[in-house]
DNA sequence: TGTCCGATTGGT
DNA sequence: CCAATCGGACAG
C-alpha cells in the first residue's frame, strides 16, 4: 500500500504545509469510483489573528470546529450557498489553521469528474481549476466534514515538483475585505501550470506574483 | 428571530 | 458586471 502523509507531517507551520502540499496527490475512493488529482495551488489560512481565516477571533462555531481539531483532517465548508471548499487542517499543535486546496491536476477518474460536474465538454485541465470546481469533481461535500485524511476514503499521497517546476506565491484570492491580511502572500502554486485557477504566470507583477 | 454577506462560478 | 442560493455569524 502506498504511504500516506502522516500526522506529524501536518504539525508544522501552516505556510510550510501549504508549500509542501504542492505536488502531493489527493485521492477520493467513493462508492461512485476513484478520483485523484495532483495539488497545484493552495492557500494558507492562519489562526485567530488572520482576518481572512474562518478561525479569526478564536471563536469555535459549528462551521469552523474542524479547524480546532486534529491536524491532517478535512475542513469542508459551503460558500455562496452552492460550492463546497476543501481544506487540510494543519499548523502547530493547538492552533486553528488550515490550507485551502484551490486546484488539482486530474490524475485518475476524469470521466467520473465530468459526470459529477455535469460538464461533458470540459477540458481536463479545467475540471479541478478552482476550489469549488475541484470539490464537485472529486465528490467532496458535507459528508467528508472532519474526515481523517489518513484513512482510506479521502487521503493524500506524498509527491514532489518536477525538476522544471517552480513554486510561485501571491496574495490570496477573494479576501479583499481582510484589511492588512489581504496583501499577505500566502497563496502558493506551480508557476505556469495550466490547472491553476486565477493568475498563474511569473512575469505578471500586476497580480503580486513572485517566485517563492 | 432578522439581516447581511461570503476563501465561487458561469453567464451577460 | 451580476445573479445564484443558503447557512453561518452576529446584532438585537
Amino acid at each position: 500500500m502506498t504511504q500516506r502523509l502522516s500526522g506529524e507531517w501536518f504539525a508544522r507551520p501552516c505556510i510550510a504545509v501549504a508549500r509542501a502540499l504542492l505536488g502531493c496527490t489527493l485521492v477520493h475512493r467513493s462508492a461512485d469510483g476513484v478520483t485523484a488529482g495532483r495539488i497545484v495551488e493552495t492557500e494558507a489560512y492562519l489562526g485567530p489573528h488572520d482576518r481572512a481565516s474562518h478561525s479569526f477571533s478564536g471563536r469555535i462555531t459549528d462551521r469552523n470546529r474542524a479547524m480546532f481539531g486534529p491536524k491532517g483532517c478535512a475542513y469542508v465548508y459551503l460558500i455562496y450557498g452552492m460550492h463546497w471548499c476543501f481544506n487540510v487542517v494543519a499548523g502547530p499543535p493547538g492552533r486553528p489553521q488550515a490550507v485551502l486546496v484551490r486546484a488539482l491536476e486530474p490524475v485518475e477518474g476524469v470521466d467520473l469528474m465530468r459526470t459529477r460536474t455535469g460538464r461533458a465538454g470540459e477540458t481536463t485541465r479545467a475540471l479541478c481549476r478552482g476550489p469549488g470546481k475541484l470539490c464537485a469533481a472529486m465528490g467532496i461535500g458535507r459528508g467528508l466534514y472532519g474526515a481523517d485524511l489518513r484513512g482510506n476514503t479521502l487521503y493524500l499521497l506524498p509527491g514532489a515538483l518536477g525538476c522544471g517546476e517552480r513554486i510561485a506565491r501571491s496574495p490570496r484570492i477573494g479576501i479583499a475585505y481582510a484589511g492588512a491580511f489581504a496583501a499577505k502572500p500566502w497563496r502558493f502554486f506551480v508557476a505556469g501550470n495550466p490547472c491553476v485557477s486565477g493568475p498563474r504566470n511569473l512575469n505578471r507583477d500586476a497580480a503580486g506574483i513572485r517566485p517563492a
